[in-house]
DNA sequence: GCCGATTAGTTGATCTGTCAATTAAATCCC
DNA sequence: GGGATTTAATTGACAGATCAACTAATCGGC
């Protein structure tokens, strides 16, 4: 790291690329989410996680990992959905410390009406501009990348 | 929209794995810059693209346009930056509703300082990750998501 | 069984981003 | 050349995220 081995053209190009695309297409689809179903990305993968759950509920921390939301950042989350009443909370009594999220029947309907929306806006954004080779490609390229960074 | 056209078990996890390694990845690049430099990756993406302009400085709104910041966030970055000593703001003369926002000196030397730790970083968790065939296919994926979310 | 260390989760202060409104200058165009 | 429109940038209020500090329960030895 002492004389930089700065990104050849190519690579500067490649990243700049990278970073506008996602940028754009997270931002895009945030909006989306918010204009049409007033719920943010963060709130939407709250939800869905929850409604993937056995018995529609989850530990705080396996919610806090799926997500990759600090534990903090989580608790404030589930406050203000609980506030909205789309979740409830619900001590664990096998661990007194523990807390589940549980998607309450409201959270699901919501759930429901913005899921066909954003995946349509998923599917227009992404795959439909990728052929099926670069969708596995994207999928390699994306794990190789979650595997270094920690996540196997 | 209607029915919905759900996505199908490969795109759910390369859309997923996507999503998780993206985050993985700005996340971490963001926390190392913090701890190495203490500028956030919005710093130093303000930082760095001044610095390749002509004379350090640029008009706001066409920074705004580069980094795709909004003008809101922009005028509220650059105050912040500019209350730490890297940017002042100048006046355009041709348009006099226009501002320049400058690199000073302080904040060269602190991007020089911050940039090889950066620019390592990204080499170590993306490009050394790929082969090289595999950085030009991000780059044409990119590309391809970038041009149909309206940036040709 | 009990004391230190760890783990689960929350809280409040602070920082950053967004949204809508505002100011001021330039442009359009008749 | 003067009134409507557009463009540049800022502002303030609010929403969301981070960080450090905190409480409370469990675990791990011994």
């Amino acid at each position: 790291m002492n004389q930089p081995n700065w990104l050849d053209p190519d690579e500067l190009r490649a990243w700049r690329t990278f970073v506008e695309a996602t940028q754009l297409l997270f931002d895009r689809l945030d909006r989306q989410l918010q204009q049409d179903s007033g719920l943010s990305h963060a709130d939407y993968e709250l939800l869905i996680r929850l409604s993937e759950a056995a018995d529609q509920r989850m530990r705080m921390s396996e919610l806090a990992e799926q997500t990759l939301f600090s534990r903090s950042r989580l608790s404030h989350a589930i406050a203000r959905i609980e506030q909205a009443g789309w979740v409830r909370r619900e001590g664990c009594p096998s661990d007194k410390r523990g807390t589940f999220a549980v998607l309450t029947p409201e959270g699901r309907q919501v759930l429901e009406a913005a899921a066909p929306g954003h995946v349509a806006a998923v599917r227009h954004h992404l795959f439909d501009q990728l052929t099926p080779v670069q969708r596995r490609q994207l999928q390699q390229i994306a794990n190789r990348i979650r595997e270094q960074l920690g996540h196997p």
